[in-house]
DNA sequence: CTTCAACTATGAGTATTTTCATGTTCTAAA
DNA sequence: TTTAGAACATGAAAATACTCATAGTTGAAG
């Protein structure tokens, strides 16, 4: 899984190769719109991360530039600000994914994640978090390498969770994830209790290392058991 | 409420055609003029968002074309950026609206209710079929005025299908439609079996005068009763 | 440090969806 | 035209998801 990034701020980019690296990741990293697209010649990129502001051209030239010659790999665009206009122009040019910064690394990593999934690369990539690990192409669950039987939708939460590990996730944010449209403007989350409870309860009882924490008033977060 | 969105970029009508599914509208989408008019030949939208750019053509020879031959269904441009010639030349043609991108969703929503609103279709938004009337907005469903209660994924199915009327439709594309991606490979559909079984009963029961007619090997088409 | 209202948890009951076993219909090929 | 196998239908059982009543928590206001 190699990863190019294309951002001029070497303290950003630093922080990014970091977290990705630390995530078996294989990153390189280039500064200008020169140096990706000589780099995008040479060698083949699973996802380039893309930011929008370059000291030689916009990011978006370097899509418009790298879709002209018929690259495919996932591009992920990075902007600093939550700006529709790149927005729409980034996924008008091909891009696959769009992420305002400033970002959480693991939202970052979700993204990388499902949008590889998403493009159908290499079938057997597995996400893990403590010691859980899941098989989103064969929705399969495993704790301390034990198969966990999960429900469809207590699976749903669980991997929308792990992908976002470490960060806050607002009732709203899973309710619209996983239920979809029919769950527009509901009065009550008991649907989201009901399958939290019972959720955990299968995690503590296989002995998952990872807890699902309430933020009252707000939602939930994944966390490692300290 | 039935709208189609022409524009042959993918990442772009896919992200309009969330953000209104999650609204109830019934989205189809045409990449191309040729497409866009054939559809708005066998069909009814009452609305249709037209991108100005395709690659067959401008968005505007299809308004040109859909206007000549009568249909006064409400049109809104879309254009990649503010031109002021396309704005004029839309609306000298005879379209409701014109937004320009980017846009918010929010605002491209209310403009639609509004454009829906001025051609005095107001609150109704039903879609029919013989004696069979949805509301979608409601989830309701009519027959002979009266109202039929059925079940979710009845529901789903039927206006699928309603949706589709006369129309030949595979099983796959009732799977994937209404139970989305985790059908991939099944192995066989008794789901859909089931769910058809109850839906007609319920129909059935209800007096419709239309019927849901198999096509052995291949799937479904809704008829009325001749 | 209380109090209160909003928020969350939980067990049990209810409803919906899916699976299963079995029977029927359809079509292509003999 | 017969026949075999696949496709489809169906009722009932099993699995899953949701709702409800109730109880416990949290944090801000007093």
């Amino acid at each position: 899984m190699k990863i190019l990034i294309v951002e001029d701020n070497i303290e950003i980019s630093e922080m990014i190769s970091e977290a990705l690296r630390s995530q078996r990741f294989i990153v390189e990293v280039a500064e200008t719109h020169t140096e990706a697209m000589s780099k995008i010649n040479l060698y083949e990129y699973e996802c380039i991360l893309l930011d929008v502001m370059l000291p030689d051209g916009s990011g978006l030239s370097v899509l418009k530039e790298l879709k002209s010659i018929g690259k495919n790999g996932s591009v992920i665009i990075l902007s600093a600000r939550d700006s529709l206009e790149d927005k729409i122009t980034g996924l008008e040019l091909g891009a696959d994914d769009y992420i305002a910064k400033p970002f959480h690394m693991s939202e970052l990593i979700a993204r990388i994640r499902s949008v590889r999934r998403r493009n159908g690369n290499n079938g057997k990539m597995s996400i893990s978090f403590g010691n859980i690990s899941i098989t989103p192409e064969r929705f399969e669950v495993y704790i301390d390498g034990v198969e966990v039987d999960l429900l469809k939708k207590e699976y749903d939460i669980l991997l929308y969770m792990i992908e976002r590990q470490n960060i806050l996730i607002k009732k709203e944010m899973i309710a619209e994830a996983i239920w979809g449209d029919y769950i527009d403007q509901v009065d009550n989350y008991d649907f989201i209790y009901t399958q939290l409870k019972n959720l955990r309860s299968k995690l503590t009882k296989a002995n998952a290392d990872v807890v699902i924490k309430t933020v009252y008033g707000f939602g939930y977060k994944m966390c490692e058991l300290t």
